[in-house]
This record gives structure tokens, C-alpha cells and sequence, in this order.
DNA sequence: AGGCGATCAATGATCGATCATAGATCAGTC
DNA sequence: GACTGATCTATGATCGATCATTGATCGCCT
């Protein structure tokens, strides 16, 4: 067994999942393409099991379409699709700062460590790591756990990455706008979760 | 095999994740009891891999909580989870009104039938399923598909159920707003996304 | 040729068995 | 008695095999 280089340890599933994430955002499973759950277990030299539980997460990040019976394609994204993303962020991150005021009560030390790590940032991995990581604070910060759930369960890194490979990155820039935000943290301003909704849109294409 | 009584035939995790859903608000599991695989399994006449899908429905509804190599068991719900929802619904909720505002155009023919349905509606379950289904039509007309998706995914009507078996019934009365909310939709008051908003939250305890 | 049912191959869904880990239990030492 | 480590048990995680469904292929009939 385990034909494959590196599956160090840490439950099947999760590993497996990565790897068919990586290979769906690479470009090396194509859209569209069949996602064939013995062969990705003899590839990996696991069993089926662990690869239908990775398949199943897939699913819920919408990565891959599974219909009864017939097993599971790689989603054919549309434009459509990756826009779709922006509004629901932006409800959800509107939400999380008018919670997140409150709670932080001024204290915003926690966001800037992101900002400036976003400022010293090289690359451009780096750079979306860093930028995800500050809203992803704001949602921690409202302190609604499930709120915290439902943000993850939308697989931004995923998203974003595609939507980079799609079009161009224009994803910097946007940095200042972190500091405004930041602030309007600070002095308390309630309307900050409009400047994050309206942060959040401006990523939209 | 089958030693159970009815298990028509569906795709055996859906069935077996119908029956932990109704043991889990119906109180047979009691919060804080562990769920065993295997005990479930033999109960039901099937085998052990099912089940566990199942329980990953159950964990992504968040009705469990599962530990690596630890097993799953039924949540605590505390008061807070149960008032967690409601931001996070009345943030998606009005999300979908400002998107389903312009898609409706004024018609606003699939919400008047959920409001007759309602106020037609006898005992308490119906009035519960119709409420429902009036913000789920909201949110179809939003035409967000992954909107839909999370807002599907938070599994509202378990929610609902549990919140009601927690505190009385205080879910009805509200039906009025639903009226007032169709009518700015038909008109298309763009400020129907706060109304929405403020609809959701006033269900919070 | 076109339609239609039988047969087949591929593969998802399910099964029963095994492996591996977390706790509990017990034995030995001090 | 308290601590340490070996052993045991329950059970989640994983495996290899089988069942069942789907779509394709083939042959027959009209």
C-alpha cells in the first residue's frame, strides 16, 4: 500500500482532501472532468472510503457536483459562480463587524497584526493568505460561532484562488481600505459593517 | 438484515440521517449522549458506513460534535447557540431581499402564496413549515444559488424545532410582517433588506 | 434504418472485517 | 495509598469485497 510519496499522518480524509483541492485549483483535474473515486484510491494507495468522505467535503465547498448514482465532475465555474461569492461574503462580513464593534470595543490590536503582515507580505500567495486572514478576524471577533462556521464552510482561499487564476490579480491595492476599517474599529463606528460590506463588494468583478 | 421497520429506499445515508435528525429534536437523544456508529448501525439493520455519512450531515447541521478517533455525540445547546442563528439568518436573509428586489420586478406572486398557506395553516408544525417556507422563497429569489446553499445549509427548520421545544411557542403573530414585507417587495422598496433583516431578528429570543 | 429489449462494463453504494487509538483497568513498585 | 506502565476494551478509521444502478453496446425484429 501506499503508492504515493508523502501521506505523513493525520486521518486519510483530510489528506486526501487536500490533495484533490490542490489538484482542482492547479488546473489538474480540468472542469467538467469525471472525479472517478476507485482511481483517485488506487492513485493514492488508500481505499475508497477515505476519498468518498474527501469527496463529500468537496461537495459541500461546491467544488465538485455529485449527482445520485453517478459519481462526481469537477464543477464547470462560471463567471457566475465565482461573483455569486461577493454578496454572500459581504452579508455575512457586514453581520460579523456589526457584532464584532461591540465585542472589540476599540481594541483592534488583533487586526492590525494582520495589516501590517499583509504590508510585509512578498508574494502573491502571501498576500491573499494575509488579506483573507484580516476578514477572517473580523468574523472571529463577532464572536458567533456560527457565523465563524458558515464563513469557512465558503472555502475562501479556494474561491479566491480560482477566481485569481481566472482573471488577473487584482487583488492588492485594496490594502488602505483595511486601515479604514481598522480604525472605524476603533472609534466604534457602527457604520463599519457597511464599509465592510461595501469593502467586501469591491473585490466583486 | 433490516431489522427495522421502514427503510423504503433512498439512498440509505439520507433515511439514516432522517432518523438522527427526528431522535435528535424529538429528545430520544439526549444533549451530551454519544452517538456510536456501530450501536446505530446494528439498530437500523445496516452497516456502519452509511451511518457515518449521516453523522457528517449531522455535524455540518451542527446538531453533533464529533473528536478525532473520538466519536460523535449530540450537542449541548446552549441558549446561544440557539440565538447564534439569527444574526447570521437576518445578515443572509437580507442579502437575498436586496438581490430578490430587482429579480422579482414587483412580482410577487410566490410570496403571496406562502402568506395564504400560512394564515390557512392549523396546528403548529404547519404554521412552522409555511413561515419557512416564506423566507426560503426569499432567498430563491435572490437567484444566488450558493445563497441558497448556505442558507439551506444552516438547516433552519431543525433550529426552529429545537428553539421551540426549548422556550413556548412564540413564533406565530408575526405573520403580519410577512404582509407589510411582500408589499414593499411588490413596489420595490429598496429598503425591503432592512426590513427583512429586522423581520429575522425580532424571532430572536 | 429505426426501435427495443437483453447483456455488459464501469462505478457508486453498501457491507463485513480488520487496524489503530483513546480510555479504562489492573499490576507492580515505592 | 500514589504513581507508573502494561494490558484490555470499546470504538472510530480504514480496508477489500460485494451489491446494485447506470449508461453503453449488441443483436433482433419490423
Amino acid at each position: 500500500m501506499n503508492a504515493s510519496p508523502a501521506l505523513v499522518r493525520t486521518g486519510l480524509g483530510d489528506q486526501i482532501r487536500q490533495v484533490l483541492i490542490d489538484g482542482i485549483t492547479s488546473g489538474r483535474w480540468a472542469p467538467g472532468e469525471r472525479i472517478v473515486e476507485r482511481r483517485i484510491a488506487v492513485e493514492l494507495g488508500v481505499s475508497q472510503a477515505p476519498v468518498r468522505e474527501a469527496l463529500r467535503h468537496l461537495e459541500a465547498l461546491r467544488l465538485i457536483e455529485t449527482l445520485p448514482n453517478r459519481g462526481a465532475r469537477v464543477r464547470d465555474f462560471t463567471d457566475e459562480d465565482l461573483a455569486e461569492v461577493f454578496p454572500v461574503r459581504a452579508g455575512l462580513e457586514e453581520t460579523a463587524a456589526d457584532l464584532a464593534v461591540h465585542r472589540l470595543a476599540g481594541q483592534v490590536d488583533a487586526l492590525e497584526v494582520h495589516i501590517e503582515r499583509l504590508a510585509a507580505a512578498t508574494d502573491l500567495g502571501e498576500v491573499m493568505r494575509h488579506s483573507i486572514a484580516f476578514h477572517r478576524e473580523i468574523v472571529e471577533a463577532s464572536g458567533n460561532r456560527l457565523l465563524r462556521s458558515v464563513w469557512q464552510s465558503l472555502g475562501i482561499e479556494v474561491w479566491t484562488t480560482l477566481s485569481l487564476r481566472r482573471r488577473g490579480t487584482e487583488l492588492c491595492g485594496k490594502a488602505a481600505e483595511h486601515t479604514d476599517i481598522t480604525e472605524a474599529f476603533r472609534r466604534q463606528d457602527p457604520a463599519v459593517g457597511r464599509m465592510v460590506h461595501a469593502h467586501v463588494m469591491s473585490y466583486a468583478p
